[in-house]
DNA sequence: TCTGTCCGGTGGTCAGACCAATTTGGTGGT
DNA sequence: ACCACCAAATTGGTCTGACCACCGGACAGA
């Protein structure tokens, strides 16, 4: 038994103590907005020093499923997006040809969650969609490149599929797809091109029309991707 | 300049030595394989604790960028799966209606994946894709489920792609999905049906037939998906 | 009741120590 | 000259204790 566990490759503490939260919150038993004990209690607890549960508590953190405020403590925080994007957007910029992935994925994805959003979005979520349009028309004609708008709509709409995976991925793809959407946004005639194509597509997604929205998003696609990918 | 510096919201150490490593690898300085200097030599490069090293270096494990072995030091890592699909996956699993949302997204993406492959996927992919196929068969027959061979199936196939992105969320959500596969393939008749469907998939890639790929891959996902999601 | 101050608790960072694992360099033998 | 072995050096992993900045709650005063 001893000489048996000495065969198995050595487990690092704290991704012991990563593995145990992550059981917590798989059972319900830490949910968002529960605060976890503090560090030098749960290095008590757990019978370890207090920098092995920082660096467990760095990966939950970078895991987004936990957040860490000096004075106040760490919460479980299953719904903050900000960190998820980062790591996701992080772990795919690893690679070579990185837009030409991103834009590949978005054209898989992006279209058949425009046909779920027709299905899926609610009233509120419609009114929000149709908020960030008017902020890019006043984006625009304040002679901005409406960046910011146009991608806060991609992920409006990812939300709108209920679609927790979705909601991630997509927000990935747009983190990373941001830089050069700046770019392409700078060529003539391209922003009013992508705000009507946006408006064509909330339409459809208005309109409870899951075929139109798919095929909106198609062609919105086309028209906004980088010349030369 | 000091003072400057104090006015803006304190940014956490780590995040910074972080955020050095990253520009390094973006410009190509730092690449797969590469040596870090030591935790305590970095310590004294950066004018920080050894501590405040150890996290960033945490924070690079988990983005998949770095791998540290006792004793050797810590490389750079970009072409380390392992940890970025562990990684993608406990993002996915921490929110509800993980099999749901997660075979939802496989909808989406598997059947365009198989179309992809059918137009990229090499002569040795495909005969790795053949191997898989005569492992999944094998196993079947001496009264194993076969689940192994089943997920190492889609991962060749988003590997065929050759699209970065779209290997490291597939791999994510083969992950989530591996549990509800198990269990999916005790039902009677099940294995068999998954591996015909499997073997009508590879016959269109390796005719190269992305339309044909496509819908034998909707098939699949339609023979394949439990009962009561 | 509201506001301001103080204090205790929290996370963030530092420094130093020790242990386990790996690498490197030196020595001896062939 | 080459190889094997061993000890020392180096590395990451963990621990301990200290100090600092920040936060939130409690308490006192207006």
């Amino acid at each position: 038994m001893q000489t048996q566990i000495q065969t198995v490759k050595r487990r690092r503490l704290h991704e012991d103590i990563v593995q145990h939260f992550h059981s917590l919150i798989r059972e319900g038993a830490l949910k968002h907005g529960d605060r976890l004990p503090a560090e030098r209690e749960l290095a008590e607890q757990f019978q370890v020093s207090r920098s092995s549960v920082r660096e467990a508590i760095r990966s939950l953190e970078l895991q987004g499923l936990a957040v860490s405020k000096p004075g106040a403590g760490t919460f479980i925080s299953t719904e903050n997006l900000d960190s998820v994007v980062a790591l996701l957007a992080s772990t795919f910029n690893a690679g070579a040809d990185v837009l030409r992935d991103a834009f590949e994925m978005r054209h898989l994805l992006e279209p058949p969650i425009a046909a779920l959003a027709a299905q899926r979005a609610t009233p509120e979520e419609v009114a929000r969609l149709r908020e960030i349009l008017e902020d890019q028309q006043r984006q625009i004609d304040a002679g901005d490149t409406g960046v910011e708008s146009d991608t806060a709509f991609h992920f409006a709409l990812a939300a709108a599929t209920h679609n927790a995976a979705l909601i991630k991925v997509v927000s990935a793809v747009e983190d990373v797809l941001q830089r050069s959407r700046g770019q392409s946004l700078e060529e003539p005639g391209r922003r009013q091109r992508s705000l009507a194509s946006h408006q064509e597509i909330l339409q459809r997604v208005q309109a409870g029309d899951p075929q139109g929205a798919q095929q909106a998003m198609d062609h919105h696609l086309a028209v906004v991707e980088p010349s030369g990918l």
